[in-house]
DNA sequence: ATTATTTACTTAGCTTGCTAAATATTTATT
DNA sequence: AATAAATATTTAGCAAGCTAAGTAAATAAT
């Protein structure tokens, strides 16, 4: 069945590609998912936890996680809203904002390797068909 | 840039499959991953650790701790290969077999879902553009 | 035959990601 | 004002997945 065919090379694609991100990351001192955070303070410096759990769609424990290996190794670090004592919000480091550019030119490689031989129109046609895929899994 | 679309997309559909298919599992005490683990011995039963690790693409410790858990769980259990004393051969039990049919189900309404208004002719499509993918990752 | 190398697996230790339960602060109720 | 409920984060504990380093058995080299 080619519905079965398409669910088992997502699976492929999304692992294979988590284990070469993984490997490329590990020179930047950086585990996987962890460019995804960075990322999202990348464009807004000093978000809450909360909204790093919304951007990220993962749950509050994850972020607590992750924040806190990225501040012992001095990505980001944190400090609590001056109006709401509850809130914690997240800050880049000179590292934390020096790595963009390698993590972006990483990213920009693996595209091009993934899409590799495959037409700008098909592209653009796949690009549709995923958009519509993430909508039904909501 | 679209191509940067099509990663996020992917990124999103992938994390978001995995935790639809987390929490799926949980009513059959199963945890993501070892589904895919219990499929290669439906095909194959007894087939060794090192074969698991080629299989599912992955790292030996990963199946050591997979099927260790698996084993505590009564889904599988171990025997030593008789020729080669070094090799571990794993092998369904009763309990094992039993969750196939529902993890099948699982995946077959997972697909529905995910392809849902999506065209035959672009689902084919799909299907070569992934299997192009995938083939550039490798 | 003995030693060295390769192969299959395990152990230890890390991070992502999860759930369930706890803490602390803010807001809503009474 | 005192109490209850909601919100933001943390802690504890689990499993997947990894690397690096270890064990044990089989094979190759001397």
């Amino acid at each position: 069945m080619i519905d079965n065919e398409i669910r088992e090379h997502i699976d492929k694609i999304s692992s294979q590609m988590r284990r070469q991100y993984s490997e490329m990351l590990r020179e930047l001192d950086l585990h996987v998912g962890q460019d995804n955070l960075l990322c999202k303070l990348w464009r807004e410096d000093g978000i809450t936890q909360m909204q790093l759990t919304e951007q990220l769609n993962c749950e509050p424990p994850t972020v607590t996680n992750m924040v806190k290996t990225l501040e012992k190794k001095c990505f980001v670090y944190r400090k609590k809203d001056s109006v709401d004592g509850r809130v914690s919000r997240v800050y880049l480091t000179e590292k934390g904002s020096a790595v963009r550019e390698p993590i972006e030119q990483m990213w920009c490689n693996q595209q091009e390797k993934i899409l590799k031989g495959i037409t700008a129109e098909n592209r653009v046609l796949l690009n549709e068909i995923l958009q519509q895929m993430e909508k039904n899994l909501r």
